[in-house]
DNA sequence: TGTCGATAGTAAGCGCGCATACTATATGGA
DNA sequence: TCCATATAGTATGCGCGCTTACTATCGACA
């Protein structure tokens, strides 16, 4: 309502804890993540890759299908597979039947890397959200209402 | 703990989701926002400086302050102010008893456009957590418990 | 009084996260 | 067959969020 009462604090507003959880959260991640040169994103985009690949699909996996599964942008998925791929991470060969688009898949380095980085990531995450103990899977169903559909 | 488990998709893990929500509440705040003219960080820092302000705290606001208090980076502080002191919304005076910092001030065309912007994005909050409805307060606690001190 | 560590702030740069706008191709229907 | 619409992907650009490195000043202490 007012500024005393709206934004003296953060403790009030699940907004801004929100928020700031998440930076916190992807700080965490980023330093787990440092070792292996991967950014959070760039991790998720190539474990989900292997787990797409390794799932029995029709035809190739595009970079659509990616960020879809991965919930990501697919701007930003083009710009961060172009950077994997440079990193000899995966491969962007054209598609056999839609010359649109691109037949994503990750390298045997690549998807090495990932299962590397899933032990580790997986890890921190727990690491992290070990203060709530029981409370993770309230708090987790609790994100997933709020998830976008 | 392999691919198949731990990344076939986000509803495993509380890290994916919290970030995915938090994108999501960004989305929010920034469709809110827009008729303003400002940004979630921006209206953050001008918000929490108004209240600052309105504080009975001995000597002037510095970025410093104003960085601690909303938990942002001093770096981004420094950029998002001078971009708000471009449009007319604060003032970055130097500092009378210290030569290094910066006395930052709201105009009162910044503390107007606050005050209502405070109210939009407290509804835009309120309606956004709605879907938990009386377990807002449990997830605000969770969210409370993960939060850097 | 001089100097030395701590502090306020900034420059430069990288990687998202997303908006807008565009090209090229696919697909369904007249 | 031709065309309208939808779809896969990319160029460009802005605003974080943070890292590293730097300047200038402050405060404490000998």
């Amino acid at each position: 309502m007012s500024l005393a009462t709206g934004f003296g604090s953060a403790d009030d507003s699940p907004g801004l804890l929100l928020w700031q959880v998440t930076n916190h959260w992807q700080a965490a991640q980023r330093a787990a993540l440092k070792p292996y040169g991967l950014t959070h994103v760039q991790f998720v985009l190539l474990a989900s890759l292997s787990w797409l690949q390794a799932q029995e699909a029709p035809g190739p996996v595009t970079q659509r299908r990616l960020a879809e599964h991965a919930a990501t942008d697919p701007m930003m998925t083009s710009q961060v597979l172009r950077t994997l791929e440079a990193r000899g991470l995966v491969t962007r060969l054209p598609h056999p039947h839609d010359a649109r688009a691109r037949a994503v898949t990750a390298t045997e380095e690549g998807a090495a890397l990932a299962d590397q980085a899933i032990a580790v990531v997986e890890a921190c995450d727990a690491d992290f959200f070990s203060p709530l103990s029981e409370e993770v899977a309230l708090f987790t169903r609790a994100l997933r209402t709020l998830r976008p559909t």
